[in-house]
DNA sequence: ATCCAGGTCTACC
DNA sequence: GGTAGACCTGGA
């Protein structure tokens, strides 16, 4: 089926860093798994058409997932107000929308992407899902595509099963996550209501989830746009930009970001980070900075 | 080969 | 309370 849209840009969308269950067909065409299901993304202008759903399916989960409720014009001309930095990434990256995914999914894969490249990552989280998830029945390619494991099909799962899986000493934390969401110690439903603060604090009970990977959880799981998850692509850009390219902590970065951006901190968070990762900006022994 | 990648934990100050 | 070093794994 096709859907008008406008700020929106599949291939941005998919590779602005907050999804790693996506595959590349051909330019502006994508195979995407999510809520178990295997759809096509393909567009064209300010037209996409998915294959494999139904307008009753993509009206009461994919146009929600794609964030397409969202109007991003004004949320894009607030930001570029802010000064030449943000007005650059916002134009670089103009059809970027923040997807609305899956909690525990989240929170493992980013439990997985610490100090490790992306490509990398998505092997992992195949691998776990290959492994323990259920084969998506619904395909729509010659190859078999497996959906990511719920807890209940996780807690099956050794640690020498995960290490199996390539996670390497991320391992426990996925083990640990697993344990405490099963007590119910750690109630990720909860987490919905919560305040940005008391939700991150909750995630940071599982050993392996420290600020980074919780705000991620937190902005791509649960949209929480006033959290500025800081990795090494947006140390660089913030330093680079803002900070005369001197060596700044964290919190001083996450203080910035929260009275500059506010509210919509996640938003330039994703320009940012597309823009700086994209064009290799202010990476160590690069001239372009 | 050596270093680095969507960070966080641990050990020591 | 603050920081250097370690950490699986694979690709440059």
């Amino acid at each position: 089926m096709d859907i008008q849209v406008t700020d929106f840009n599949i291939s941005q969308i998919l590779e602005c860093g907050q999804i790693f269950r996506f595959y590349k067909i051909a330019k502006d065409n994508f195979n995407v798994i999510a809520n178990n299901k295997l759809i096509n993304i393909a567009q064209k202008e300010n037209v996409i058409t998915i294959n494999n759903t139904s307008p009753n399916e993509f009206n009461s989960f994919w146009r929600n997932y794609l964030d397409l409720n969202t109007d991003y014009s004004n949320i894009k001309s607030e930001l570029k107000q802010i000064d030449i930095n943000m007005n650059n990434a916002i134009n670089f990256g103009s059809g970027i929308r923040i997807l609305r995914q899956d909690p525990f999914e989240m929170l493992i894969s980013f439990i997985i992407s610490q100090n490790k490249s992306i490509p990398h990552i998505k092997q992992c989280i195949q691998n776990i899902s290959t492994r323990f998830g259920k084969i998506i029945e619904q395909n729509i390619s010659s190859e078999t595509y497996f959906a990511f494991p719920t807890l209940e099909e996780l807690q099956k799962a050794t640690i020498e099963d995960l290490k199996e899986c390539k996670v390497g000493f991320r391992a426990p934390y996925i083990k640990d996550a697993i344990d405490k969401l099963s007590s119910n110690e750690v109630d990720l439903l909860s987490l919905i209501n919560m305040e940005t603060n008391e939700a991150r604090a909750q995630l940071e009970k599982i050993k392996g989830v420290g600020p980074k990977i919780a705000n991620c959880v937190l902005l791509f799981a649960y949209y929480k746009t006033d959290v500025f998850p800081t990795d090494v692509w947006i140390k660089r850009i913030i330093e680079g930009c803002y900070f005369d390219g001197k060596e700044t902590k964290l919190e001083e970065i996450d203080k910035f970001a929260k009275t500059t951006f506010k509210d919509l901190a996640g938003f330039a968070q994703q320009y940012l980070f597309f823009y700086a990762r994209e064009n290799n900006l202010f990476k160590k022994n690069n001239k372009t900075a």
